[in-house]
Formats: structure tokens, sequence, C-alpha cells
DNA sequence: CTTAGCAATCAATATTAATGAGTGCTAATA
DNA sequence: TATTAGCACTCATTAATATTGATTGCTAAG
């Protein structure tokens, strides 16, 4: 069957009616408040053909229409309206990245919080593969006698300090001649080329050899971390506000999906620009719906920024949200820094 | 009335089979279980006397008894056995502390997380008024040409790295120079003190006066921070687990209460070590209990660490998981680094 | 002081009935 | 052929009622 203009006009009424509301849509409320010139009966024809056609749904026979997870996807693919963030939006966006963001777990946190707040559901971050990471620059500094700090600068941003032990014979001049030999000869070569020195290794004399094997071992705890670890959510707590989740059952479904992060990564990391349904799986099935934007910083694609949520959710808003934080969140942090 | 022996013997059951099941305690469950010897109309009698002095409380007449806050004080002062971690306990402790700790917030980080790992309920750390911290040493490191890192030692930790922007021509060694410099003057002084550098200020030669400003804007940053920014909460979803919110309403009440962390602030900052009952008000009580301890790092209290769960918890598991983090986490970041 | 025995209480559960929102279908109309 | 009014039918939701069973408090005897 044909899907008509009057047709998508009508599953755009559902989904928005049932965006609002989250309950189930009637025909009498689509003539009352989206397609008056209609009779409820031609109406109620048409939301006929529409479930046949796999769009709608409904509860139990005496109840109105759902939208289907088919009709999601037409709407964000076709019939969606574009939308502007407003400017207490960008104002919030503005204040979560004003306070210097450098290191990358920062940035992810940021971002996956500023995402929950602006959306009121759960945000999501994370950095992908991180191994083939450029180093630009690596710096030693002693902190204290046995102490020292390494900083790592990548062209994603800075890695999160790691702190080494060092004899307190080794003098800051020497960690600081160390460093900057060590950052020459990383420079521009992959994290994961380094954690596998065969070829660079030569050129390490032997007087900065400690100082390398060092670095080397940070490097590689930041490679063999456990699949999840690189993943940020924040905000899980706005779901339980959702209609969808108000019953204790699907409220816990979807927190053990939270706790058990792997099983998003291959979610995250499927698809470009992303929107995936029925993440969680039958039984206690809370449906939930995740999307996803790629992140730039740089210019490099960094990772991904998404919202969880119940498939019913705003999705002119969310995708203008991460459209705006996924093109942005690289600049602001190193260019618009004032 | 006088408390026997007899009746204490009562309450400990009372709570005992409470802390397990959640369900109100019938004299014919403590016969069984614990007190065999009297017959259960002996035990009613003991129990409404209980319930006269203010220990027990009944939800309805014919319902079993149910711990008050009253008689938990007296269990957690009294009567309560002391237990010592399992080593299974202590591994995940020194699992989460041996990949290098040392910025104050990822250590109030893994601290909460790993409290709620062992408890299974909400585990919570803040540091106090990181104000009266005392600098150590200060270090500026430029990045890229206009970005710098600065790193505040202080007796407490590390502080977060803050980056600042610098001009091309503030050479690195320039910086190398203004940061010891800064450091000598700023060196045991608290970080409140050089917020307000009055007396300080005159040492300041006018070559490094830029970064200095740079530096006591960056301090100024952390001591301004709102309050219950420096609160950590993880674990949150532990909770939903627990009987006591097994019901949506009581979930959000207990969510909503973490969303507004400065009101957990002044519960925190009372106490030495505390227990502090029925922190959410009436309405929705969820009846939540939150048990802290102080958090030492090198000899110096540098804050509090917690437990947030229902009033029916396992104290003696919690105040031996408190007592030993409280004391070592500090040393397990720097002393017991290898 | 302790205990057996028993009536009384009351939440929880199951049962049944009443309500009403919303549909599908039929037949009339444009 | 497309639209619409009318009406019987369905079924979740709510309310009303009855049933069950766990547990107590009290009394009277040991």
């Amino acid at each position: 069957m044909k899907l008509t203009e009057r047709k998508e006009k009508i599953i755009q009424a559902v989904i928005d009616s049932y965006t609002e509301s989250c309950e189930p849509v009637s025909s009498a409320d689509i003539k009352a408040k989206y397609i008056p010139s209609l009779s409820t009966a031609t109406i109620r024809n048409e939301l006929a053909a529409l479930e046949d056609m796999g769009y709608l749904d409904q509860p139990h026979t005496s109840a109105g229409r759902v939208p289907t997870a088919n009709a999601y996807k037409l709407y964000v693919e076709k019939l969606m309206p574009r939308k502007e963030l407003s400017s207490s939006e960008l104002d919030i966006i503005k204040k979560y990245f004003n306070n210097t963001v450098l290191e990358i777990g920062d940035l992810l946190r940021s971002t996956a919080k500023v995402i929950s707040e602006i959306t009121n559901l759960a945000g999501i971050a994370y950095v992908k593969n991180i191994g083939s990471a450029i180093i630009k620059n690596i710096k030693i500094i002693k902190i204290t006698d046995t102490l020292a700090i390494i900083v790592i600068v990548t062209d994603r941003g800075v890695l999160k300090d790691s702190t080494v032990t060092v004899s307190e014979e080794m003098s800051e001049d020497y960690l600081r001649s160390a460093s900057e030999f060590i950052s020459k000869v990383f420079a521009n070569h992959t994290i994961l080329e380094i954690c596998n020195p065969d070829e660079i290794i030569n050129q390490i004399t032997n007087e900065f050899r400690m100082v390398f094997d060092a670095i080397v071992e940070v490097l590689k705890n930041y490679v063999s971390d456990d699949s999840g670890k690189e993943i940020v959510l924040e905000g899980g707590s706005k779901l339980l506000e959702q209609p969808e989740f108000s019953t204790i059952g699907k409220a816990r479904a979807v927190y053990e999906m939270f706790e058990s992060k792997e099983k998003l990564a291959p979610v995250l990391k499927n698809e470009d620009f992303g929107l995936t349904f029925n993440i969680t799986e039958d039984v206690n099935k809370p449906e939930c719906a995740i999307v996803t934007a790629n992140l730039e910083a740089h210019g490099v694609n960094i990772g991904k920024a998404g919202v969880i949520g119940p498939i019913r959710m705003d999705y002119p808003k969310i995708v203008s949200v991460l459209d705006y934080i996924g093109k942005t969140v690289g600049n602001l942090v190193d260019n618009d820094k004032k």
C-alpha cells in the first residue's frame, strides 16, 4: 500500500502526541489536536491501514495507536522538523566547556553530562581506539623527591596524567632531557606503535632507557584497558523520570544494562551516525533507543557521543544537540579558549 | 524500664533477621532462629516492652516487629560484632588504588567506587575545605605553542591540572623559572592565603607577574567551587536492588536527593565518625542512613568517605570497610606505590 | 515469671462487578 | 470511490467485596 501524504501526516500526529503524553493516541485525539478536517472514522480507517503497514501498533483492541520503531525511523529520516538550539541551551554547553577541559577523560565526562542536562536523558560518550592516537609531546615532571608526573599530549587531547616513582638521583634536568629526547623519538607515532617498539627501540640510547621503559609501560596501560572502561555514562537517573521506566522492574533492567557497559560497546562502535532501537532484549523490555553522533576534536574523529532514552524521545532536539556537540566540542576545548 | 541482657539479645535478633530479610520479625521467627529456649509468648511480652521503650516498631497490629533508628544506634554503639575485611575485599580495594591515583578528584572517585562495590550500596566521598590545603610545589609546563598545563602539588595530593593559554613568546625556560620562583613564594602557604595575596603580592617581581596572576586565577577557581561540587557519589544504582527502594516513588526520592548534593553537604560536614538516620524527610520517606568516616592522606584529614543506603544495612561490614579505607587510602596512594 | 490457647486484627490476595475509552464494521451520503 | 455517522463490541482500569493467613494481645493456668 502506498504511503500517502495524509498517512505521513497521521504518523507525524501520532508521534507528536505520543512523544508528549506517552499515551496511546486515539482517532479523536488526532482530529482534535492535529487534523480537524477529517472525521474520526476516516482517521480510524487510515490508522488501521498504517497498522497493517507496520508503522503503528495497538496495545489492545480498545486502545489508541502507538508508533512502532519503524515509524520512528521514518520520522527521523524524513518527517522530523529540524530544530535550532535555543540560546539558553547554547549557554549551558558553553558553561560546561569554558572551564579548561583538556584531558580526554574529562572531556568525555563533560560531554556526557551536558548532553544529559540538556536532553534530560542519559548521556553517553566514548573515545574509540585510543591506541591510534598520535603522540605529539611527552613531558615528565618531578613533583616530589620520588614522584614524577607523565603528561602525554596526543592529537586527541591530553591523556590523564600518570605518576611514576623515580629514584632521587634522577634530577629534574635529567628528566627534562629525557622527555625532550623521548618526545622527539615518539612524535608522530601512534600509541600502539610505541607499545610494540621493535623498530624504534634501537634509537634509544642506554642513558634514557629506564625512563623510556616507564613510559611504554604507562602507554600500554591505556591500550590494554578492558572494553567498556572508555565509555562514560552520565545522568542515568534522569531516566527514572520517564514514564516508560516507571515500574521498578524496567528501571532495574535499564540500570543493569548500564552496569555492563561492554554490552553497549558493540552498539556504539557500529554505525556512523546512528539510531538504534530496542537495545535491551525481551523479558522486561524497557525498549530503549540510543542515538549517537561522531565526536570531533581538532579535525580528528575521536569517538562518539550520544543519548540513551526511551524510544519515545524528542528527536529534533536530540539530533540538534548531538550535531552541535559532536562538531564543536573539540574546538571549544582549544581554539575558543580565551 | 531496664534494658536487660535478654532484651538486648532480642533486639539483636530482630536486627539480624530484619537486615537479612527486610521483613518484620515475628516472635516465632525469633524462637526458631535465635532463642529456642523461650516460648513465643514470652518473646511477645518482651517485644511489647521493647516497643514501649522505643526500640521496636510495628507496621500494623498483625505484623511482626521492625527495628527503629534508636535500635540501630544501640546496635552500632554496643551490640554490633566487629568484623574483619575478607581477603577478597582487600584485593578489590588494592585493585582500585594500584593504578596510580594522585589527583584528588580521581582519589575521591576511586574511593566512592570501591566503597560502593564492596558494600553494594551508594558510595560517597568528599574533600573538605580545599582552601586550607598547603601548597608544596607548582609546575607550569608548556605543551603546545600556546597552551600550558599547571600542576599544583599540595599536602593533600595533586589538584586536577588546569590549562592556560600562554603567548608564544613565553619560552619553556621562562615558564620554568617562573614556576620555580612562584613555587618558592607559595610554598607552605594555603590556597586560601594565596587567593588573598595582599601580603605576598609584594614579593613578586614584575617579571613573573602575568604568570602569577594566572595561577592565582586557577586557585580561585578551586576555592570558589560551589558547594556540592566537591562531593562525589558513585554506584547510586545499586540502591535500586534494595527492597526498601522497590517502589518507583521511593527510588525517585532517593535520586532527587542525589541530584542536589548540596543538601547532603551539611550532613557530611557535621560529625566526626557518624551515623545519620532519616536523611530524607517525610512524604515518600525512603528512610536512608548515611555512615561516614574520616579520610586521611599523608596524615592529614582531607575529608570524608561514606555509604548511603537504607537504614537496614550490614553495619559490621560497612564500618570495617570505611575504617580501613579511611585510614589507608592516603598511604596506598603514595607510600605503597611500587 | 513463663507459657499454652484462643479470639481479634488487618495486610495481602483473589474474586467479581462496573465503567468507559476506543475501536471495527455497516450502511448511508457526497 | 472516498467519507462519515451510528452502534455494537472489546478489554484495560477501577472499584467493591470476600477470603486468607500471619501474628498479635490477652487470659488463665502452671
